[in-house]
DNA sequence: CGCAACTTTTAGAATTATTCCAATTCTGAC
DNA sequence: GTCAGAATTGGAATAATTCTAAAAGTTGCG
């Protein structure tokens, strides 16, 4: 669950290039989400953050995503109005929302599909982000 | 605004259909909805409705809120954790929310393409629905 | 070293959107 | 008209997140 040393490096880098510090719970918030890549929450990371930095405070874990975010380190993944979850995974990609288990799963998006579906759009209209996500069950199989 | 005779024919019908009544909050409600499709938040719809019905509560709108979607009268869209907000267009389609202006378009999509998103799922996956949203800005042309 | 100027963290209060609740009002059937 | 169930209402409650002001940590520099 330690975040390897190139990880960190990465940190490291993304943050200093951006003028901000690797502290401890940065390291820690982030190592955690890369640890189990199960699209967790904010709760869910605080909780898992203390076992390892037991003061921490859910305010600072709130922070520490923000700044992860803006670095391009995490994304966020939002479905409906549930609560915020995060996800390492940088490569462009869909989310599936399994309404049985409650899990998320990655889906690789083709860079081709991303250009097919911009080009859905009318005259005028640049897309700096799209999201695509998919809501149904998964067939044990 | 008043809904035509025939959009408070179709809602009477699918509230019916349902076991429900069609009050003068539910029709209110949606001929909001269906006067200015400009994707209103709750508390948007509210003020508005407050204008022919002033002694109306924001439960009941959100309440009749509710009773729409689940009749397939209103569709719900979600952008990141901001407020809700609800579109009487039923046809298959797309969201590009404008960060300019703030405002809401929707995007019209072929069935070719969502069958194609479909086929990105891996086996074993059904999806129930898909959300397709951009962001972006439009450029004055 | 030892301060000055930041940056970061923290605990708790505040905010926001939405849901819950219990009481009242309304409606339709008999 | 009465009764039962449906709908509405206002206010309290909830949940996720953001704000705030103070404390703690860090960095550069003389």
């Amino acid at each position: 669950m330690k975040a390897s040393a190139q990880t960190n490096d990465a940190l490291c880098a993304k943050l200093a290039g951006n003028g901000l510090r690797a502290t401890r719970q940065r390291e820690v918030v982030y190592s955690v989400i890369l640890g189990k890549r199960d699209h967790p929450t904010a709760e869910e990371i605080f909780s898992r953050v203390k076992a390892r930095l037991s003061g921490i405070s859910l305010a600072t874990v709130y922070n520490c995503l923000e700044t992860l975010v803006q670095c391009g380190l995490v994304r966020q993944v939002n479905f409906e109005r549930e609560s915020t979850r995060y996800c390492p995974n940088l490569s462009e990609h869909a989310h599936f929302h399994d309404e049985s288990t409650g899990r998320i799963h990655d889906i690789d998006l083709p860079a081709e599909t991303t250009s097919r579906l911009r080009h859905l759009l009318p005259e005028g209209f640049e897309a700096a982000s799209i999201e695509l996500s998919f809501r149904g069950r998964t067939k044990a199989s």
